[in-house]
DNA sequence: TCCAATATGTAGCCTTGGCTACAATTGGCA
DNA sequence: TGCCAATTGTAGCCAAGGCTACATATTGGA
């Protein structure tokens, strides 16, 4: 009874194998991008706030050392996304800036929509801060004619 | 100029630092607990749909390797949410099913508030794979009202 | 009955993203 | 002007979660 129903077959009520593989490999893959998006936007935010994005703020608002963010701002910098002097703040590059707006945007289209459609504001920023990285492009846009048809 | 603003004061537009980090914080884990959940949620589909859960089944629907799933499926056991005899296939403990059920639940609502606003049927299910994660109780409770009064 | 295919398990490696501890630089202020 | 505190950078550690390669167990069928 052991290797008996595994022949691709059986599947009653599951979705393919592949499909779902897919599915779950892109979840796993988001997670990466996830941080990258993440510190663009927050150096944007510190950018335009303080007019200067300094490791150490970053670290804070991170909730992490300053010894990871600077690791992780070097991978940043290799993937062209910011430049650094050192012990200078840190800037966006353009792709670096793209991204930053990019995320603003679906960051706060997510806030939208959950606020839309009843969470409480505060639950809604919290929860958005998952939730962004994994919503696609096609969701998003419903999203958004979700939001502007109300 | 460079160390000047930043006695936490200064933080025109941005939200208090001790919230964003425990923000981020929060998405941080999420993300290790979303991996028990995945797992707990297929073994149980796979065990509905042919009987049995089977280390192969499940890392082939997951897309990793089958070494990887046996190590994770031993951190799994190590926290009393599945036992399994070797060469036989793997079984949800009481907490284990508990685990399994919730995290069904949120996936069906997740997909139906997706659903709800526009999203395209399968958009939704792949989506719903990486945002149910993050979604917290209270967010929940306003898709089930939502979802419910349409 | 026994063997070959499949499933399961083990070992060892890699990358990511955390951390602490220590070193070096900078800049404000006494 | 020189020193001290804060910031930035470096080194080395760890755990999680991937992988490949190899070893072992099981079972259906020749």
């Amino acid at each position: 009874m052991i290797a008996k129903a595994q022949t691709q077959t059986a599947a009653e009520g599951l979705p393919p194998v592949a499909a779902q593989a897919r599915r779950f490999g892109k979840a796993r893959s988001a997670q990466s991008h996830a941080r990258m998006e993440d510190y663009a936007e927050l150096i944007s935010d510190l950018i335009a706030a303080q007019g200067e994005a300094r490791a150490t703020d970053i670290a804070r608002r991170l909730g992490v050392s300053h010894a990871t963010t600077i690791k992780f701002l070097a991978r940043m910098k290799a993937e062209g996304l910011v430049t650094s002097q050192p012990y200078r703040g840190v800037f966006l590059t353009a792709a670096g800036a793209a991204l930053a707006e990019r995320t603003r945007k679906r960051h706060r289209l997510v806030v939208d929509l959950l606020v839309a459609v009843g969470v409480p504001q505060d639950v809604a920023e919290a929860d958005a801060e998952g939730i962004e990285h994994h919503v696609s492009d096609a969701a998003l846009a419903a999203f958004a004619r979700f939001v502007d048809a109300r």
